[in-house]
DNA sequence: GCCAACGTTGGC
DNA sequence: GCCAACGTTGGC
């Protein structure tokens, strides 16, 4: 099977491209979609590469680069009682939920914004720009990954505003994350 | 099996 | 913070 690529989303206060830097390796636990779970249980490989999005951000877009260093097993956040995901509908015998391990590659020189993936040609059908498209892991064409990391590494994309990332803080803390709580 | 109510996502 | 677009739940 050729190497596949896909887009997986966070909310950077739930998890930051830096935690994912320092860390070096993720579990992505948390994933609580049947779609999601679906395409990670069944079609993520060792060595597929992955889009780290930052949603919710400053700017929303793709920080950096993954690879998928553990393929789909069932994610044990769903049989801890206290974690945020614990999920009591789990059966061990029968997992419902899945995660895999990605290790992490690169963190671009900005955020390839949101708005600048609408705006480059050969990105049209990413699902990600589509309005309404709240799945969280998402299939990516080899050419638009292609697009999105020359998009990347150029670093024609945008930094953070004080302003902004300011205003976000303020009102960040209330916001759930949409994994990984601590 | 329908569908209204409810909860969540996520761009703005 | 707003709110539209989704997904899930549960009464019937």
């Amino acid at each position: 099977m050729a190497r596949r690529y896909w887009l997986m989303k966070v909310e950077p206060e739930a998890y930051s491209i830096d935690e994912f830097q320092r860390d070096g390796n993720t579990s992505w636990e948390g994933v609580r979609n049947y779609q999601a779970r679906n395409t990670l249980r069944d079609d993520f490989q060792v060595g597929d590469g992955v889009l780290f999005y930052a949603s919710n951000a400053d700017p929303t877009g793709v920080a950096g680069v993954a690879e998928v260093s553990r393929a789909g097993y069932p994610d044990p956040s769903a049989w801890d009682r206290k974690h945020h995901y614990f999920d009591p509908k789990s059966d061990p015998e029968n997992p419902t939920w899945y995660t895999v391990d990605i290790k992490f590659v690169e963190k671009f020189p900005g955020v390839v914004s949101l708005a600048a993936l609408k705006a480059t040609r050969g990105l049209e059908d990413m699902m990600v720009t589509k309005r309404g498209m709240r799945l969280s892991v998402q299939p990516v064409k080899p050419e638009e990954f292609a697009i999105v990391l020359k998009l990347g590494r150029s670093g024609a994309s945008e930094p953070p505003t004080a302003a902004k990332a300011k205003a976000k803080k303020a009102k960040g803390a209330a916001r759930k994350p949409a994994r990984k709580r601590k």
